[in-house]
DNA sequence: TATTTACGGGACTCATTTGGTCCTGTATCC
DNA sequence: GGATACAGGACCAAATGAGTCCCGTAAATA
């Protein structure tokens, strides 16, 4: 169906393994203070090579989404708590600003558009599946029991909340 | 955020043309006789490269979404009502069954499975988007009315919500 | 039946993207 | 000041994508 990069499906896994080492009775005050993990920690958690785990926690700080701190006793946390990082967030972070299709990113890039005549229907697709994504944070990955409450028709009644939701 | 590859792009575009030309008040019965379009006719209306259309409507008659007719007076023709051709379904054809990731598209292939900690939650998302995309039809898709339902902007602005949000 | 039209199924090329590594600089801690 | 670890790129090989082209076969028509 659809692809996601590598970086971002690493991205995802590094940022649940960050989820995971954080303590759960944790103030939420201390969010800059969270215990962090460095680079060579998280590969070796993940079991992934080091570089491009480097890579993708760079990109994920640049978005954010992450806080480094330097030195000697330096690492990764998370910016925020799990509860508030959606999926839609963490690929927009990793995967950058791109849409379904060129002409629906935003840019009137597409020299078809004078002819085209399913823009707008592009346009709500990649909205639909964006709420979808939205719907969905990194506290629920992590979370063993999520995976219970959704049965294969769940989208549908998203779906459903999306049309009724004003814009 | 995603990105649909452009022959995916295209083959809607040449859908969408293909349930336009489709009279509205057609007799149901009569689907295998359906006014065609052959190649260059559609290449023509969608203004595309006409290697390419041939190229996308071969792949959506193997896929079964198109009939196809040979011969001097031969052509293209919708398979069955563009009510019951979800965009999902489209996709998949296009596409082919590739899943979000690697490791979500039922080969137990990843050799990371046994550490991967967040592979059933892919499939979850997975199945989300699967089932947003499934509710909406070709013939949503020529409907003018049905983008009035959706605000074309609310997607980038959730795009841009993390961004925007200083850590 | 010969000819023309149009689909079927490929192979093939070229450009772009991706996955992955590595190197240099800078901040932090001890 | 030395060790550690992030920041930001450059860089490269492999894979993928977009697009074209060719040859074979089926159908209609004169």
């Amino acid at each position: 169906m659809f692809r996601l990069s590598r970086v971002t499906d690493y991205g995802i896994v590094i940022l649940a393994e960050l989820a995971r080492h954080r303590p759960e009775d944790e103030p939420a005050e201390s969010i800059s203070g969270t215990p962090s993990l460095n680079a060579r920690e998280l590969a070796e958690r993940a079991d992934l090579p080091l570089p491009m785990v480097s890579k993708v926690l760079k990109t994920l700080t640049r978005a954010g989404v992450l806080e480094s701190q330097r030195g000697t006793k330096g690492g990764y946390s998370l910016a925020r708590d799990p509860e508030e990082l959606t999926v839609s967030a963490m690929i927009a972070a990793l995967e950058g600003p791109l849409a379904l299709t060129q002409c629906s990113d935003g840019e009137a890039a597409c020299d078809l558009e004078a002819t085209c005549s399913v823009k707008s229907p592009w346009l709500i697709i990649n909205r639909v599946v964006q709420n979808s994504l939205a719907s969905i944070t990194l506290a629920d990955l992590t979370n063993p029991g999520f995976a219970a409450q959704h049965t294969p028709l769940a989208g549908l009644a998203q779906l459903q909340t999306l049309a009724d939701t004003p814009a």
